[in-house]
DNA sequence: CATGGAATTGTACACGTGTGCAATACTGGA
DNA sequence: TCCAGTATTGCACACGTGTACAATTCCATG
């Protein structure tokens, strides 16, 4: 108390400049890459930097810049564990590359809009969204404000914005031929189709796929796609051989609700989900899954960002295929 | 194009007042609670905002505020449902008062001093950290710049810092006696104790509690406390009937592993673990555990945050009861 | 030594906001 | 009507930084 006066005083490019016997603009370029400084000086700074303490203050440089280093992560809830794989791969790759991710969680309904609006008072260079609720409305006032959006597995209802989507086309369809390759004649497929484009889509495909070899098949659907409706639906399965489940959180929820009856799996019932999240592989469910490359999804994803930044003109589609794994549920 | 040469111009607040014939200054005070405005002038002011579109820049506010709305959160991998939970907890309770979470992921290692760093450079209000590894280093940095840090289930190591922990003690306890009285004679606790604080604390407390009942119990070291290796552990274990997994994720482990060695659980292991992630509940294990009620500790981490922005001076250690809920791997 | 060009440095302005201070407008009572 | 007291407003400065521009230094070449 009685050493110093000002404890927590910041230190300033000022303080720098001073003590390293430069200007304020030198400590700026020593700082600042590609920035015309001697070797010399800029040795001098970061001496002097080090000895006080200084870190540039990224905010104030954000307001130079008109862009600050952060990207809007607006994410739905991570009970789900493919949405906790996602967002850990989302975070990982945005610090690797030097951003600050800003994590917005917004659960199903109209929060999204509120929370997002909020990203748009901090210069964000971007936003990720996997939220279920696409924000339609507010895409435009991104766009205006010359902030580019990707949207992760979201409808095509939006138009000039860039999407990383799961090709379901694909998805359905191999989801309908592996059970079907797996002894199954009687098809179901278990979706809360009514709130989540995904889901709709793979329904679609494995519908279709199903109709076109002319296989027996019926549509379960759920209020939400996660483990308690799995299981809640597995007390009504009846006269069916092999389920399609749009995601894996729900065929766990599947599996031990027709466990629990005494079906077993994949004998009584042949189950394939969808994403392979770490509790697919786990032996107590052994589950055939379609694998989202989640890490190749947040690489595109971001890389889509970045390039919207260069060029804002245009937007990009990019599918990525999912891959079959099987595994004991339809062996 | 040819309509306007400006499209992407930014919206200030000088634009706003004159639009609305009044000075830059009310347009501050109109946006800033508590801030002395008339009504007529506030109502003006809003409606020009609206019409152009306009919104308080929080970087620029920041800088004058010496103090950003920003909270910094480093946390280990999410692989463990357990991390998801608390970082879905921590955020939501974050944004729900109206701070922005800057999510930092940091795996086991080195990794934490150097991401950390990072949030020096934008006047973060507070950081959570939950990683594993405590970043001793850093603290004094945060503290000599002015910004509280809340440790959640840390070791007691670092000395002035703001602590939530969970109540290792009882946690031992309870796990200890469950057992023993579900049935269990040969005890033993499972946990990766050379890198983790928790892990420790619990295998201590469970050792002690043992003792004292002069029960016979033995140590099965692991290297991380996740489910790979829970599973590979089922396959050394013998002579033992009753196993304290010191968290949930690697109780699930133990279970698959023991159950492809034909064992039953709990008639030839009684197994209990500790956090109550959702798996736990999931009929295909029903695991009794210890639950540590996360979205009470994110509002204490918070809370506590919040008092030391005001208090600088003390530091608080809350100390969380872990609630005991008996499910079939131990009746 | 003179000179042209490149490399480096400093000055000064800009980014968008909050707020102390003085000036002004307003209110109610005598 | 006048005045004291209060509510409201505007001016001007501060927050900490990047960079255009001009000024300066440096170096190699004639």
């Amino acid at each position: 108390m009685s050493s110093s006066e000002k404890p927590n005083r910041k230190v300033t490019s000022f303080d720098v400049a001073r003590r390293a016997g430069v200007s304020r603009a030198a400590v700026s370029r020593a700082f600042t890459p590609n920035a015309s400084v001697s070797p010399e000086t800029r040795e001098k700074v970061v001496k002097a930097a080090k000895e006080l303490g200084y870190r540039v203050n990224y905010l104030a440089r954000g307001l130079i810049n008109q862009r600050s280093d952060f990207v809007g992560i607006v994410a739905a809830g991570m009970d789900n564990p493919f949405r906790a794989m996602q967002i850990e791969q989302i975070t990982k790759n945005l610090v690797r590359r030097n951003f600050r991710p800003i994590l917005l969680p917004a659960d199903h309904g109209e929060s999204a809009d509120h929370v997002m609006d909020q990203l748009l008072h901090y210069n964000v260079s971007g936003v990720l969204v996997t939220s279920d609720a696409p924000p339609t409305a507010l895409c435009a006032e991104f766009a205006a404000a010359g902030v580019p959006i990707v949207l992760i597995n979201k409808a095509d209802s939006i138009p000039a914005v860039d999407r990383v989507v799961s090709d379901n086309d694909t998805a359905g369809r191999l989801a309908a031929t592996t059970l079907i390759e797996g002894g199954a004649q009687h098809l179901a497929v278990m979706s809360a189709a009514a709130i989540s484009y995904t889901a709709r889509r793979r329904q679609q495909a494995f519908l279709a796929c199903c109709h076109s070899l002319e296989a027996d098949v019926r549509v379960i659907p759920v209020k939400i796609n996660d483990y308690a409706n799995g299981f809640a639906a597995a007390a009504a399965l009846d006269g069916v051989d092999g389920v399609f489940c749009v995601n894996d959180y729900m065929a766990c929820g599947l599996i031990d609700g027709l466990r629990q009856r005494g079906i077993a799996i994949p004998d009584g019932v042949r189950i394939i989900g969808h994403d392979d999240v770490p509790q697919a592989s786990w032996t107590g469910y052994d589950l055939t899954t379609l694998r989202q490359p989640c890490d190749l999804q947040a690489e595109q994803a971001i890389d889509l960002l970045l390039s919207r930044m260069d060029d804002p003109e245009t937007a990009e589609r990019v599918e990525l295929t999912p891959i079959s794994l099987v595994r004991r549920s339809t062996a």
